[in-house]
DNA sequence: CGGATCGGTCAATGATACTGACCCAAACGG
DNA sequence: CCGTTTGGGTCAGTATCATTGACCGATCCG
């Protein structure tokens, strides 16, 4: 374990002024190394349990994702979906097609423009997300319960730190007003 | 850091009757929709700068975690680097096997038990492992000094507390004293 | 000695992602 | 009105990460 590195002024935003010793430390190695952890065991048993469920199905975590990000947005473009997700129209269309095909998610014709395909889920696929989305709920619910709720803000926090700028602005988005 | 189980009365969906204000909501659909973001978002994001200086090298974010583990326990046997993956034998050997013969991973027989083989980093998979942690350690750090200290020790919390029993005993494991 | 364990390996399969190229149809702009 | 751009779909080929099931050698242990 070489040189620690203390960066002791960290606190730009916040300046929460730590009670005594051990709040400067928080960007030691170990903490850090600590994190890598939690976020490997911690995502992995997050997306298990719906995992579980989409293999009994042919499907997998990429379907669940569009289930899930059409279920939010319903009337979102294939446009906006592929720069949700990040991936390639190759990748969303192996995904998307087939749940066209299996009446899980409906395209209907932009209003405005034509070209565009909006997306909606069918009474089914909103079943099988809802399905999805009670797995997880108890897996998060448990945590959350667990931590309390100063911790949930907490987490939120990090979590939103983690993220990049065009996840940050898809996630704000989503976050916000349905409407745009 | 044991679980606080602090669980007050959960609030069955809807019926959000806030008496100090928002501190019952947190188990509300939206709340958990919103750490479905959150995950999908923060994770994908975090472990985007390692993936990249791992598709400059012919490897993967396998490859990755074996460094890490080995990195984080010098001298874990195979059987146990499978418990903490949670993978299967051929999925693992798929990558040990490479990292071995690229000179990045050392194997030495056991001493107590000599069908073991005991794993360590080489100073060559110790210096990969290292610029791949500083990669991630830019974006951890950034994350938790903006979020500040009260915040990271509220995201712990509830990452430790996604993971199911066995990442749980795997996790405590790691953290805990180097020796067992 | 015999069974159990630790580790490695065979073959086949599937899910998720990528690149690059190409197409249609609708929209937009001069 | 025509040419270009944009939104969407699709082709073929490739890579990584994971799976199952079977089988083997070496070692440990009762």
């Amino acid at each position: 374990m070489p040189a620690p590195r203390q960066a002791q002024i960290a606190e730009s935003p916040e300046r929460s002024t730590p009670p005594a010793g051990r709040n400067l430390l928080f960007l030691r190695e170990e903490e850090l190394r600590l994190a890598q952890d939690l976020l490997f065991f911690g995502y992995r048993d997050f997306t298990a349990g719906a995992d579980e469920i989409l293999a009994g199905m042919a499907m997998g975590r990429a379907h669940h994702r569009v289930l899930h990000f059409v279920g939010r947005r319903p009337g979102i473009t294939v446009g906006d979906l592929l720069g949700i997700l990040a991936i390639t129209k190759q990748s969303l269309g192996r995904v998307l097609t087939p749940l066209m095909e299996d009446g899980y998610v409906l395209q209907t014709p932009g209003r405005t423009d034509r070209r565009q395909r909006l997306l909606a889920l069918t009474d089914k696929g909103a079943a099988l997300e809802r399905r999805l989305f009670e797995r997880q709920r108890e897996t998060v619910m448990q945590a959350y319960r667990e931590a309390g709720p100063a911790a949930v803000e907490g987490f939120r926090r990090v979590m939103r730190g983690l993220m990049g700028d065009q996840a940050r602005t898809a996630f704000d988005m989503l976050e916000g007003p349905p409407a745009p």
